[in-house]
RNA sequence: GGGCGAUUAGCUCAGGGGUUAGAGCGCUUCGUUCACACCGAAGAGGUCACUGGUUCGAUUCCAGUAUCGCCCACCA
């Protein structure tokens, strides 16, 4: 016996272990690590999406990180240095509410920061106040753990990103880039106070940014109230969802085409029970269809209220507060007795009481007619609250996004044609959203657990902070907390005296530090060496539900701070469905468990269905699909083991390929090799999976049982070195092919009888493997497929063995198919046990057949 | 109200102006136990949502309709 060929191909292949064994490997050979030496046209880099740790990984994440993982594979073996960083998104309101719950505690920020804090062992009755600083350490400490057990299911699913390159949203990094752009933002121009109306959460008590609105239908009543006409005490009649805003009112408005109230406009009406005189105005978004027609505007009911308000230039007249509640003091235009006793009925209570009450004063006043008609209606609500937002006036910064400045607008409309999006319909989204902007980026939000708005303001001789002119810290100083630290030329024991400072409150919503998550993990303005080989990033992968949201946020960063697009490509994946294809989510119950099903499937099996959900597509949740994956991985394993135990080559040149069969398999594999190459340039990994398998099947099912007579030397020593040739070429290339979707499965095989790992070894040219196939058509293997098909057929039909000879066979085949096949007639008729084959020519392919009586 | 996408086999989904529309699962029948029982082979199964149009030819392109999903909208 001469030694074995490949001395590691174990006996009996498994899967078993793998798993475990790869992790390690991976990491201990540093197998993902990012080449710091490569220049930027080297490099590939991803701006990968940073999951909420506050949360648990569902499917959908397994899903689309797997999506990102399938390209950024392929990108390394086709000899890119790979920037393939992870970032946690631990910052915001769902980790704050999580460090509230899990220890007890609630953030005071006016509390002095306490070195020595520790938190109870258990969360007691009450919440302990605690400072900011010690309520982010707290923070900070809760997503460690969280992000520990993120890293070990990225590891064991095979995500390919370097672990030396991570970032916390909340991280010393993160909240430098967030507060340095800011203050660029501010000293260019972009970024500014207003004081304006603000969606607000009454239960956050915080302000809401466009983006995070979401509509809800909820029941309401339409309430019929009538106005007096000041000059002759005429009845105008208006119908209202918020009677209790009725204090609030400033105006009447009309269509100014509706004949109807054509004649009142520059009249004024004085309000029901409050007597207050508005006037009546005309402008075109009022609906002559709706209610009466007219209706009243009050500060602020909707978002067309503001509109109105605005351009109509009315007075401002707030009854609600920060708290949701009507404002206890009696405002100042209500000046009839009857007005303000009314007012204090309402006064304190919360707008659902308020309505309540003051219906039961206009009924009995005779101001509300007819009946109260129940509708349901949509109303606005910020997504994570529950309670619908009202409109509050408040002091907040907005950054520019083109909302309100046509030509910013333009120039951002632009970037988002320029952007390669896969799939393309993705990019009418991003168009979509920027033109219905109707406002700038409000970025601050009155939370604790975030990046601290890095500014200051001066406090004048009375006490009043000077808002206009606020004081910043150098760049140098960065991250700097307002709250904890003195500006420039103040001391601590000067924070809140007049003629000294006061830190801004606030915090940044959690888009303004994630819109700059390339620039973070780039290593902007901190290691520009790193930075010049990564920037602009290749691509942003991501979900489709928040492309107005971080991926139009990041683009307006970049370019504001860098006047490009912070990456060339967008990826869009789609969304898990359930069974009954709804989007899967907790609520309903039906998540299932990442691990359990790593455990149950095996990562590989995991990934394929995952890699079998095509870009941008929902896709439904199916365990079939990962059992498939689990079969073909075990096939791999045994195909594998098959081709090498036969003596595959693993040094084979062209000329060692001298036998028409095996040619025409290397034509198909190079084809599968062309198809694959493109559509990974292209993002789509599902259709290079598809050509991978494709090629795959037919090379076991066919070409292996086609050659197995004569690799054993049935026609000699050259026709057997031929077969070993071409066994090595297609066994090395689809395990490369598949290395993107199986890195476990592909890196054991490869292990048995190469060096190093398949995913640093370099990706198939469809060029090399065309030389070995020489000029054999990829046609010539389908014309033997065909036949040997047919040759089964007649057997299976029979019902007999697939091993029963067939005494003699009368082939019919159209003449180029028998021209084909007959350039492997040696090979066909020992795979299919025929003695002699006569050829006839015909329309179709057709095999009769004399079997030998089975003994 | 506007926009985008989808509608193909029982199920999950590909495909694409040109013979007979594909894959996997499931189903039926058969086989096999020195590559693979976490196996193999063969087979049955489709009016390509509907209505028009363009074309020699439409499942494919165009228009409209219906249903479903998503995004957006000024929600009195």
């Amino acid at each position: 016996m001469n030694a074995p060929l490949y001395p590691r191909l174990p006996e009996k292949p498994t899967l078993d272990g793998v798993e475990a064994r790869f992790v390690e490997t991976w990491e201990a050979n540093g197998t993902y690590s990012f080449d710091r030496s490569a220049s930027r046209d080297q490099v590939f880099s991803i701006d990968t999406p940073p999951p909420t740790v506050s949360g648990s990984l569902h499917v959908g994440h397994v899903f689309s990180y797997t999506h990102t993982d399938c390209i950024a594979r392929y990108q390394r073996m086709n000899g890119k240095s790979v920037f393939y960083p992870m970032g946690w998104d631990d910052n915001g309101l769902p980790t704050e509410r999580r460090v509230q719950n899990y220890y007890g505690v609630r953030c005071d920020p006016s509390l002095p920061y306490d070195p020595n804090f520790e938190p109870p062992a258990e969360p007691g009755k009450d919440q302990i106040a605690i400072s900011r600083r010690n309520f982010v350490e707290l923070c900070v400490r809760l997503t460690v753990e969280d992000e520990k057990v993120f890293e070990d299911l990225w590891r064991r699913l095979g995500i390919s990103v370097d672990w030396k390159h991570t970032y916390q949203t909340i991280d010393v990094n993160a909240r430098a880039a967030s507060q340095r752009a800011f203050l660029r933002n501010l000293a260019r121009g972009e970024a500014y106070q207003s004081e304006a109306p603000t969606l607000w959460d009454v239960t956050f008590r915080t302000a809401v940014a466009q983006a995070e609105l979401e509509d809800r239908e909820r029941p309401g009543a339409y309430h019929r109230v009538g106005f007096t006409l000041t000059e002759n005490g005429e009845k105008i009649f208006i119908e209202t969802t918020r009677p209790e805003l009725l204090p609030a009112c400033v105006a009447l408005v009309a269509n100014p085409e509706d004949d109807r109230y054509k004649p009142l406009f520059g009249k004024t009406v004085k309000t029901p029970v409050f007597g207050v005189e508005v006037p009546v105005l005309a402008h075109h978004l009022a609906d002559p269809e709706k209610g009466s027609g007219i209706a009243m505007i009050c500060t602020f009911g909707d978002i067309t209220d503001v509109t109105w308000w605005r351009e109509l230039q009315l007075d401002t007249r707030p009854i609600i507060g920060w708290d949701g509640r009507i404002i206890a003091e009696t405002p100042s235009w209500i000046t009839t007795p009857e007005g303000i006793k009314a007012y204090e009925t309402i006064s304190g209570a919360t707008t659902h009481t308020a309505k309540e009450r003051l219906v039961e004063i206009l009924i009995a006043s005779g101001d509300l007619v007819g009946e109260i008609r129940p509708i349901t209606h949509p109303v606005k609500f910020f997504e994570k609250g529950d309670k619908p937002l009202e409109i509050v006036t408040t002091r907040q910064w907005y950054i520019g996004n083109g909302g309100r400045d046509v030509e910013l607008r333009e120039k951002l409309l632009e970037r988002g044609r320029s952007i390669n999006w896969h799939p393309e319909h993705m990019g009418v989204r991003y168009k979509n959203w920027v033109e219905g902007l109707t406002g700038d980026w409000l970025i601050s939000r009155q939370r604790f657990f975030g990046v601290p708005i890095p500014v200051w303001f001066k406090l004048d001789a009375d006490g009043n902070p000077l808002y206009d002119q606020p004081l910043v810290p150098n760049e140098a100083d960065l991250p700097i907390d307002p709250a904890a630290e003195a500006p420039a030329g103040f001391t601590e024991d000067q924070r809140g005296v007049p003629g000294g400072f006061i830190g801004d409150p606030d915090v940044m919503d959690t888009w303004a530090t994630s819109s700059l998550t390339p620039q973070i993990a780039g290593g902007w303005e901190r290691d520009n060496d790193l930075w010049n080989r990564v920037w602009p990033f290749n691509v942003r992968p991501q979900a489709h539900e928040i492309i107005r949201t971080w991926l139009f946020s990041t683009v307006v960063r970049a370019h504001l701070e860098s006047n490009m697009l912070p990456w060339s490509d967008a990826s869009i994946s789609g969304w898990i469905l359930d069974p009954d294809r709804k989007k899967m989510s907790k609520s309903k119950g039906n998540v299932v468990t990442p691990m359990d099903l790593l455990d149950e499937h095996g990562s590989d099996g995991v990934r394929y269905w995952a890699a079998s959900g095509r870009p941008g597509t929902d896709t439904a949740f199916d365990v079939g699909q990962m059992k498939i994956g689990r079969r073909l991985s075990i096939k791999v394993l045994n195909a594998s083991k098959f081709a090498l135990s036969l003596g595959a080559s693993k040094s084979a040149s062209p000329a060692d390929v001298t036998e028409a069969l095996d040619q025409a398999m290397l034509a198909k594999l190079s084809l599968a090799v062309t198809q694959a190459t493109a559509a990974f340039e292209g993002f789509n990994y599902t259709r290079a999976l598809e050509a991978a398998e494709g090629f795959f099947w037919q090379f076991c099912d066919d070409y292996v049982e086609l050659v197995k007579d004569r690799v054993y030397g049935a026609n000699g020593e050259q026709a057997a070195a031929s077969a070993k040739a071409a066994l090595g070429i297609a066994t090395e290339t689809y395990l490369k092919l598949f290395a993107p979707f199986l890195p476990f499965v592909t890196d054991e095989v490869w292990n048995w009888w190469q060096e190093g790992s398949v995913h640093n070894s370099a990706w198939p040219k469809a060029e090399t493997i065309s030389q070995f196939a020489g000029s054999t058509s990829a046609d010539v293997m389908d014309a033997i497929s065909d036949v040997l098909s047919d040759i089964r057929k007649v057997k299976s039909e029979a019902k007999v063995s697939m091993k029963t000879e067939i005494v003699s066979a009368t082939i019919t085949a159209p003449a180029a198919k028998i021209a084909a096949a007959r350039l492997a007639e040696t090979d066909l008729l020992t795979a299919g046990r025929i003695t002699s084959a006569t050829w006839v020519e015909g329309n179709e392919i057709q095999v009769e057949a004399v079997l030998a009586t089975e003994s």
